[in-house]
Parts: structure tokens; sequence; C-alpha cells
DNA sequence: CTGTATCCGTGTTGATACTG
DNA sequence: CAGTATCAACACGGATACAG
């Protein structure tokens, strides 16, 4: 029942990949920053992954001390998985990584995207210069799934959860408020598709879709001759 | 002959995973951080990995335009491998890995380590405050490979070369200055073993080995019930 | 509904041997 | 030294069946 492919290296990089190095783990620990996910909700939210496999990787990931796994209270009494404090301090890999690879070449933008995802997306590309003296509140509805986003001192922070008083409301589908932010599309053609819906301060919307911006490409390498 | 596992997802960082995801890809990576490699130091650096392996992961990585390959002028007209601006742009990756890895309950710091891990950790874990006010030069002959290391600002530049003045030269295998470093072994006992040796300021010595503090270990969870 | 266990086809990995 | 070929062991993904 042990691991049995190891890296036999001191490199901190090296044990990070022991932990999480495995086919599916980060994209698991990334559907569980934003706060505790049921078995099902994790399987909707990886596409592509099967069930004998998201059971592997959580047991892995429990072992590692990265997750925790909770049965809620009756009359819940659903088992929901969580990371450990140290597990949530696992987000600035995906910030780099995040950073990285949208220089890549390759990249897609228009494939599909979880909730978690994109919300991950703001927290890392969002400009501090553009955001200073910005104070807000943004409610946000994905999918049918609540967060809140307060912009702060050239920040954003997000949160699960109803807001009570809100300057501007979102809804709409994770791909579509995607595309309004880092596709350029207008918030009124993505109303008049009917996959966006906005409530409140229109003008601070439009500028919230300015303060992501992309980094630039990388130059693609020579073709190998 | 194209990746039949990708994940189909417009997140960054899976695609990141798509691009550096595989087994090995990203040591292979580390270990081209500091310069041109060939393929025989290569695995002389990345031990268990097998010759095919490497093989395929230097191709996949020349195909996301990662790594390119070259050939030396002659009379050299060796081969080798070096990463492209967009791939020592990874660094940061390494960093965030790191730093989180080694406040994971389980890592093992007395495992074998690279000259290019060693060098790397220098980068990550440097306590800027420590290190402030303080410039200095020193050489660094790592097994049979010699670096040059620049403190200023509280920042350190590592380049591969030999420094024709140094304020300290430091010979040692990596496992013994990352002794000295992290595991708070003397200079003078590693010395009296003979692996490793001092030449110039030795107060510098200490207080180098001061700058590079490692985090705290998180906790370890409760057991599984 | 929430997982877990098992089987199976396929692709990936790793050790050894081998070729230029 | 730099890689390729072969093969055995393992990991993955899909399906299905099963337990609480």
């Amino acid at each position: 029942m042990e691991r049995k492919r190891w890296y036999e290296d001191a490199c901190g990089a090296a044990h990070a990949l022991d932990i999480v190095g495995e086919r599916w783990a980060l994209l698991v620990i990334r559907e569980l920053m934003f706060g505790p996910r049921r078995f099902g909700e994790l399987r909707a939210n990886l596409p592509g992954i099967s069930a004998n496999i998201l059971t592997q990787r959580l047991e892995g990931l429990e072992r590692e001390g990265v997750v925790v796994r909770r049965k809620l209270p009756p009359p819940a009494s659903v088992q929901v998985y969580e990371l450990t404090p140290w597990g949530y301090e696992a987000e600035p890999i995906f910030q780099t990584l995040g950073r990285w690879a949208t220089r890549s070449p390759t990249h897609d933008p228009t494939l599909p995207i979880s909730n978690a995802s994109l919300l991950l997306s703001f927290r890392t590309m969002i400009d501090a210069a553009k955001a200073r003296g910005l104070g807000a509140t943004i409610a946000l509805r994905l999918g049918n799934e609540d967060y809140v986003a307060r912009l702060a001192d050239g920040a954003i922070a997000i949160a699960r959860g109803e807001a009570e008083a809100a300057d501007l409301r979102i809804a709409a589908t994770a791909a579509a408020l995607g595309a309004a932010i880092y596709g350029g599309a207008a918030f009124e053609t993505l109303e008049a598709q009917g996959v966006l819906a906005l409530e409140g301060d229109r003008a601070l919307a439009r500028r919230f879709a300015t303060l992501f911006p992309l980094p630039e490409k990388a130059d693609a390498p020579p073709p190998p001759a």
C-alpha cells in the first residue's frame, strides 16, 4: 500500500512532486481551494477523472497531510474533503504555474473552466496598480454556487457564500465570465446570449473586467531543424 | 505520436501540467536552470531516470518550446540542451513548490541533492532582511563544477563560471554545503571530514550560513479515524 | 446518492541490452 | 557518450457491481 515511485531527492520541488506530482492530484487541490467539497462535486469539476482515481488521490493527499476527510454533523451526515491549513498554503503553486503557462504558445483559453479555476485566476492575474484605490463588494453566482469577491488595497479576496449587500451582482457560467474578463467579450453581448446577468453598478462591472490583464505570449521557438 | 492524455481544461495550472506534469519533466528543467547541459550530465543528476524516458521528456519539452537542442560549434561538436527564455521563466515554480514542500511533515533533507537543487534553494530561501546591506562575491566549487554567487541588495545571483576575484571560496559536495547551510553542521567539522574546504573570509562564511532559514514544519494532521 | 472494490484494455514507465 | 529497442511491471481510465 506504499508508493513505489518517488524521486529520491532532497530538493524541495522534488518532494513536492512526490506529494502532488501524480496525475490529477494538483487539480483536486485546486477544486478544494475555496472550501470543503463532496466527492461528487470534485468529480463533476474534474472532467475525465474516474471514481477510482479520485479515491486514490484523496487517500494519498490525506496520508500526506494535505487533505482531511470530515463528516458533517447530522442531519447532513455527508462526508466532505477539506484542505488542511498547510494544504491551503499551496495556492502560490497555482499562481506561479498559471502565470507561466498562460505565456505558453499552446495555451487554449477556450477549453472548459471550473469555478475554482476562474476564481483562482482572478487572484493570480489581478493588476495591483489598476485595482488600487478601488473598494467594492461583488456577488458572483457561478452556475449554482455563490461567491463574494471583495476588492480592497489592490487585492481581491474571494470566499464562498452569499453577500447581504453588494455593489454589483454577476450571475453567469464560469465560461461566460471568463469570456468577459479574458476574452474581451462585452457584457451586453453575453447578456443578450442569456449566459450572463448583471445587477447593480454596471460601470463597476466594466472596470472589474479590466483588472486582470493576461501576460504576453512567449515567442515560439524556431522549429527543430 | 501525440499526447493522449491531457487535461481538457482552460485553467492555467492545468495547462502547465500538460506541459511539465509528466514524471521527471520538471526535474529536467531544474537541472537546466543554470545553463546548457549534455544528455549525460542530466542523467547523472537525475538519479533513477532511464535513458529512454529522458529522451522522451527532452523531445516533449522541445515540442512545447521549453527546451532547445543546440550543437556546439566545432571542435566541441557536442549536443546540449538549453532552456528557452520562457523556459528560464519557470524558476518561480521551483520556488513556490520548494517553499511549500519544505513545510511537509514527510520532507527528508538527508536524501541526495544535485548542485542545481542546492543553488536554486539558495535563491528560494534567502532571507532578504538578513542579507540586506551585505555585498560579497563567493566562488563555489561543487563537485567539479564552478559557480559564482553574488550577494547584493538582499538578493543572491548565481551563475556558472569561475570567479576571478572572490571574498570567499568554498569547495564542497552539494550534500556537505547543504549540511552546513540547512543542517547546522559547523564548517570546521565538515573540513575535518574532508568534504568541504574554505578559503578567504571565514566570518563571511559563517554569516552566509545564516541567510537561508527553513520555514517551520506544518502540523501533522490527526491520524485518520 | 456517496463512495468503494474489481476487472480489463491501453498507455506509460523503467531496467537491460544494444547500436552508431 | 548519446541515444534506441525491447520487454515486463505498473498506472490510468472506463465500466460495472456493490455497500451504506
